[in-house]
DNA sequence: GAAATGAATAATGTATTCAAAGTACCTTGA
DNA sequence: TCAAGGTACTTTGAATACATTATTCATTTC
């Protein structure tokens, strides 16, 4: 039962043509191939085949290629030149230094926030802490989409008030890391509503150094809460296959 | 004494011809685009004409494309889809931020050097900063490449104590601003040299926070001698065109 | 048998082609 | 004269084609 012809070794899930918007198939590729690795669909050192890519997406080659490059920039891919694309590693070390990163550069924005905050955003900043503390208290039952979401809403606020640069940094760092996939998974958001309250009386207050040290206490548990998380589903490959028979 | 496992026996001699470049094509591309760019010879707004950059260069659009889509992620160039690549703008305001983000960042590594760095790298950091300050008591005339190298390596050393992705981070920062053509320009190294000392004695005695608040302040002076210096040669575009006839 | 050699096969990097969308230019009508 | 609309030319984004290099696998040699 060898159905012959052009089967391929590596298989990746299928996804629907979606919009096929001519001009940006090549960001749709990267979002593809990023959600694979960081959802631990493709383990780390394994290769990318760009054909089966790029048979799985109905697309040719040229934006596949064009999708690893960036995430070869972005440091989730490597490149060999003539060996193709594959995973890059990323260890339970690497999740808590991006963390820290994302730390210190968030914690700028907040001690900026604090500085140059106007009545408008703090109002909608304690708005959307509000929300985060009741679904804390089991009052509405939200799921991890919910809390992510409004996780996100409360960095997104204060990192409005950043310079260009430092926002587009933020946004970076925040897409690269497979955090936002597992942190909410469970209960570990007690301590996440206590760092924003932290954050958040820091910035009110006008205290920007209590600030940049609340949110970079926040990432940094964040970081190792994150590691701990994806360690503990696996994602850290504990390579079984490793073992000899 | 060399039985490291399975290594295989004497090896020929490697040799890497220089000729040999195929498969980085796109990188070379990233590069050169990317000092016309940050040398000024393409001006923020101008659209990058991928036919153009493919005969100049002599190689086809495939890899131009690659690179533009590199340089769209380093935020230097806006794609818009089907209308083409354009240098996006750089303000004097981006500069002093993309440095101030280098500080906290490069602030960071230079805290854990503070605490981990062992006395070799130590020695290494002192000789390099003896030399720094050899070349500017005008002793030996140094040319701005020079200096550059010194300044350089003495960041460095300070960069290999941090962990990977730091390390990575910083590589990047380093790579996506106009600084390294003209921070050494002219004379504004004494500053220099005085924040490295700083930075120095701070580390060598083990104050990490000292080393941070060091290293942020030196960026952040160098940030604002940068954008000044780029001011002077009118690298912000005096609009002139701007004015009707 | 294990290592090494070489052909067959597959995958990569780059070039080229093609269809769609954008831009420029030119005509025409008020 | 100038605006509007249409046509031809450019340019882009994606697909395909091609040349080169890795990889695989069978064969050979020690």
């Amino acid at each position: 039962m060898e159905p012959k012809g052009d089967e391929r070794e590596p298989r990746y899930p299928q996804r629907t043509p979606a919009s096929r918007r001519r001009g940006v198939l090549g960001e749709e590729v990267v979002d593809y191939v990023r959600e694979l690795i960081l959802t631990g669909t493709i383990r780390s050192g394994e290769k990318i085949d760009q054909q089966a890519v790029s048979e799985a997406l109905g697309v040719s080659r040229s934006p596949i290629r064009e999708a690893l490059v960036v995430l070869g920039r972005e440091g989730r891919v490597e490149l060999t030149p003539r060996r193709g694309a594959a995973v890059a590693d990323l260890s339970p070390e690497d999740i808590v230094d991006h963390y820290a990163l994302f730390g210190v550069v968030a914690g700028r924005a907040a001690a900026l926030a604090a500085e140059t905050i106007d009545e408008e955003g703090l109002a909608e900043l304690r708005k959307v802490h509000a929300r985060f503390l009741d679904a804390g208290s089991d009052g509405a039952a939200l799921g991890p989409e919910d809390l992510q979401q409004l996780n996100h809403d409360f960095h997104r606020i204060i990192n409005l008030t950043a310079p260009g640069r430092t926002r587009w940094l933020l946004r970076h760092l925040e897409h690269s890391v497979p955090s936002n996939y597992y942190e909410f998974a469970d209960g570990w958001n007690h301590a996440a509503v206590e760092h924003h309250a932290a954050i958040l009386e820091a910035i009110a207050s006008g205290d920007a150094d209590g600030a940049r040290r609340a949110m970079e206490a926040h990432l940094q548990a964040s970081g190792e809460a994150a590691a701990a998380q994806l360690a503990a589903i696996g994602f850290f490959g504990d390579n079984i296959r490793e073992t000899l028979p």
